[in-house]
DNA sequence: ATAGGGTTAG
């Protein structure tokens, strides 16, 4: 378990907020008075325990916005301890706190954690209100539950809100079930609940995703005569899918055109286009925006300043990159973890140690604690530089949680220096700490596998990785190395299997890579021909 | 006062 939910919540200090930008106006609580603190009457004892909870409230959600769910959990341990310091007998949180809570664990991803903070908040006796309901129908269906969230709907008591469908549309467009979010918008309707802009958002952001762009346009216009105005979240989808089409006019045209309409392009939407323009190789527009983004008075936020930075280190600018992330305090330009992980991960590319240590040490004198991603950094740089013990001996350090990511990076340079028992100890390692393999790792081990000429377990480890579905990257690398070395009978093995499912796509792929690695040739033809037959044989 | 849109690692 990587949880570090109860150690958090024991040791971690009060917020300083020093991190999040928004927090700033949550005021220290007064101090008790002499007569509050020893008998204070029960109406006195009530205010204060609402001022707590919603001042611990606001800075959850400013935590929670900035994406530090650990502090989330820290203060929420706080609160609890404050409110049963208050004096009458150690009463829970109120419902909004524990929905602050389980949001953010949700949002995060956490949902076994977010499940028992909810678990937590009814054994409490604390009653779950309309938004508590639709934050765990919001986690069945963000892990494709909708069965279970459909259910929840039904049996509820609660009557299902334009929030509730909303919610449920989300998440079966987040996994383009877009049919079926139609369903629920005509359900919705036929009882008569009145759709919002965050009903049809999640729409138009599946439309964009599948490249539908101009379906998205269509739907926009039809929101506007249904007096269900885009809003800046809904243009903010659209522009980023022109970016991604490098359609920039288009944006442009969008931006002027706001000017006479109902909405405001926000900092969020500048994000947006800086960071469109930059993958495409426009830094010098990249900079002109935020420009345009200053002048119009808003205020870099640490997306911002992260962008730039991947911007100006594309372009190659990596001094400039350093430069600007050594005084963004002084500039007021809030950097973060994310920040220096953009410039180090870009000096590991380039295989500058040194400076990566430097700004390793710089981040953690100014407070901003490394995270995961840090250390995978980190250690990949590492193994650039040669240093693959070094690297390895890392994932033993205090409070450094290793994930998939992490194992995948030593895998990889474990086949690399040639040390297979080392991998395979490292696969041991992820299994022991209920880390899942990915289609990543399945890709490195039978690749690593493969060249020490290992086919038969590389075949192996194939046939394992169907348990988390077929995967066409992990069967092109398998394929591609099975035919060069000519191990038609592997091939087969592949085909043999029942919980192997070949589309036409499987048999597409098959054919293409053995006819480059030369089975067209006569003298190989019949090989190719048993393989095909293998395949007729599961059609 | 629950929700949506934006950045980084293999």
């Amino acid at each position: 378990m990587v949880s570090s939910a109860s150690t958090a919540s024991l040791l971690l200090p009060l917020p300083s907020c020093s991190s999040s930008e928004e927090s700033d106006d949550g005021k220290p609580l007064p101090p008790l008075t002499a007569q509050e603190a020893s008998s204070p009457p029960p109406s006195q004892l009530k205010r204060r325990r609402g001022r707590l909870e919603r001042d611990y409230n606001v800075a959850m959600k400013a935590l929670a916005l900035s994406g530090d769910v650990d502090e989330v959990l820290a203060v929420f341990a706080e609160l609890r301890r404050s409110l049963a310091d208050a004096g009458d007998g150690g009463a829970a949180p109120n419902v909004l706190c524990y929905n602050t809570l389980v949001n953010a664990l949700a949002e995060a991803g956490r949902t076994e954690e977010a499940l028992r903070a909810l678990d937590e908040m009814l054994a409490s006796g604390v009653a779950p209100n309309a938004s508590s309901h639709n934050i765990l129908i919001k986690m069945h269906a963000r892990r494709s539950e909708f069965d279970l969230a459909w259910e929840l709907i039904h049996k509820s008591e609660m009557e299902p809100d334009a929030a509730t469908y909303s919610t449920l549309i989300a998440g079966l467009c987040r996994v383009g079930k877009v049919a079926e979010a139609w369903g629920v918008l005509d359900w919705m309707l036929e009882k008569n609940c009145l759709p919002m802009v965050h009903t049809y958002t999640p729409i138009v952001q599946a439309y964009c995703r599948e490249g539908r762009i101009e379906e998205a346009k269509l739907l926009m216009v039809e929101m506007e005569r249904l007096g269900c105005l885009p809003n800046v979240v809904t243009y903010n989808v659209l522009i980023r899918a022109l970016c991604d089409s490098g359609r920039f006019d288009e944006v442009e045209q969008i931006l002027v055109d706001s000017r006479t309409k109902d909405w405001n392009p926000s900092t969020v939407t500048y994000n947006i286009y800086m960071n469109g323009l930059c993958k495409k190789g426009k830094t010098k527009e990249a900079l002109e925006q935020l420009d345009v983004m200053l002048g119009e008075g808003m205020d870099p936020t640490a997306y911002t300043l992260s962008i730039l930075l991947n911007c100006l280190c594309h372009d190659s600018r990596l001094l400039d990159a350093i430069y600007l992330l050594e005084r963004s305090t002084e500039l007021k330009w809030h950097a973060g973890v994310v920040a220096y992980n953009t410039v180090m991960s870009r000096l590991c590319e380039m295989g500058k140690w040194m400076s990566i240590l430097k700004l390793l040490t710089d981040m953690i004198k100014k407070g901003i604690e490394p995270n995961t991603r840090t250390f995978n950094i980190l250690i990949h740089s590492l193994c650039v530089v040669g240093k693959f013990s070094l690297a390895k001996s890392l994932i033993q350090s205090e409070g450094f949680a290793a994930d998939v990511v992490t194992y995948n990076t030593l895998l990889h340079w474990s086949y690399h220096c040639g040390k297979l028992t080392g991998a395979n100890r490292l696969i041991s390692a992820m299994e022991e700490k209920n880390i899942a393999l990915d289609e990543v790792t399945y890709t490195i081990i039978i690749d690593g596998l493969c060249r020490e000429g290992k086919f038969d377990a590389a075949t192996g480890y194939f046939l394992k990785s169907l348990k988390i579905g077929l995967s066409m990257d992990v069967l092109t690398v398998l394929l591609n190395r099975l035919a060069c070395a000519d191990r038609i009978w592997e091939i087969h093995r592949i085909f043999d299997e029942k919980d192997f499912i070949p589309d036409h796509l499987v048999f597409n792929l098959t054919i293409r890579t053995l006819c480059r690695a030369s089975y067209c040739h006569y003298r190989d033809f019949y090989k190719l021909n048993l393989i095909l037959d293998k395949m007729l044989e599961r059609k």
